[in-house]
DNA sequence: ACCGTGACGGTTGAC
DNA sequence: ACGTCAACCGTCACG
């Protein structure tokens, strides 16, 4: 456990944290250099990424244009939200032999919830026994929950779980990472102009629950995130000015 | 040789 | 305070 912050290596001789998300930076190269038309395979060699995991991170890149991983942990959205609670309340004043799977019938036909956030019976036997059968006065209602919005990526309660140590609890540049120094990672393009099939989602657009949380000053799609570079100077691939994080990145593909 | 995929062991965080 | 659960992670091996 503590040893595994320390990292381990793979057989290409990366430093991976299992169970953690790579870095940021790595992630954000692994889309860059695909970008620039490195093969998934030289990517994975040249980062010291099992090719799994590049695959895993292109996929999700070109499915919701977003680098970063999935939100870690926490539990499914609430779906006894305090107003669920009232109303299955009131539904239990109105008629005290209501059945539980009634108030589930009942909590869809009236809108209150929808297929993807209505209590399961057993959740709604949970409320009439815990919370109204013997506390009349539940949760404090409204703040800001809504069963209005059903939709399933409504975040009902928190805004997104996600890593609340800022990203990962180790930086950037990862525990042991000598040869990439990505936290500096200097994004040379814009992938946005590099990729045209690739049409640059708006960070709202992206549907990786994570999205919401940090990176607060720059979003979370790699467009945005390469947004910021240098204007000028989008010469095709010469990570001129900055240095390539592993210092051996200018010939991408024939090394190795 | 390359790549997609699933099993696996791991972490995380809400409940 | 602690355990459970379900989400995610990256690696590895297979096809």
């Amino acid at each position: 456990m503590e040893q595994s912050t320390f990292g381990e290596v793979n057989q290409l001789g990366g430093v991976f944290v299992n169970g953690r998300p790579l870095p940021n930076a790595i992630r954000l190269r692994i889309v860059e250099l695909a970008q620039l038309g490195v093969r998934p395979c030289d990517i994975s060699r040249q980062l010291r990424v099992s090719h799994g995991c590049v695959s895993k991170i292109l996929a999700r890149y070109n499915e919701t244009g977003s680098i970063l991983p999935g939100a870690i942990g926490g539990s499914k959205p609430r779906v006894t939200t305090p107003n669920v609670v009232k109303h299955i309340k009131m539904y239990k004043e109105r008629d005290p032999g209501i059945f539980a799977w009634e108030i589930r019938d009942k909590l869809l036909a009236d809108g209150v919830c929808d297929k993807y956030n209505v209590p399961s019976v057993s959740s709604i036997s949970r409320i009439l026994r815990n919370k109204i059968g013997n506390n009349p006065t539940p949760t404090p209602i409204s703040q800001g929950y809504d069963n209005k919005n059903p939709t399933i990526m409504t975040q009902p309660t928190a805004p997104a779980p996600i890593y609340n140590h800022q990203f990962y609890p180790y930086s950037c540049s990862t525990p042991s990472m000598p040869p990439v120094h990505s936290s500096q990672m200097p994004v040379s393009q814009p992938l946005a102009q590099l990729n045209p099939n690739k049409p640059p989602q708006p960070a709202s657009n992206c549907v990786t629950p994570c999205m919401m949380r940090a990176w607060a000053t720059s979003s979370h799609s790699v467009n945005d995130i390469l947004g910021f570079r240098p204007p000028s100077h989008a010469a095709t691939h010469g990570p001129s000015s900055s240095a390539p994080p592993s210092g051996q990145h200018g010939k991408l593909r024939t090394e190795l």
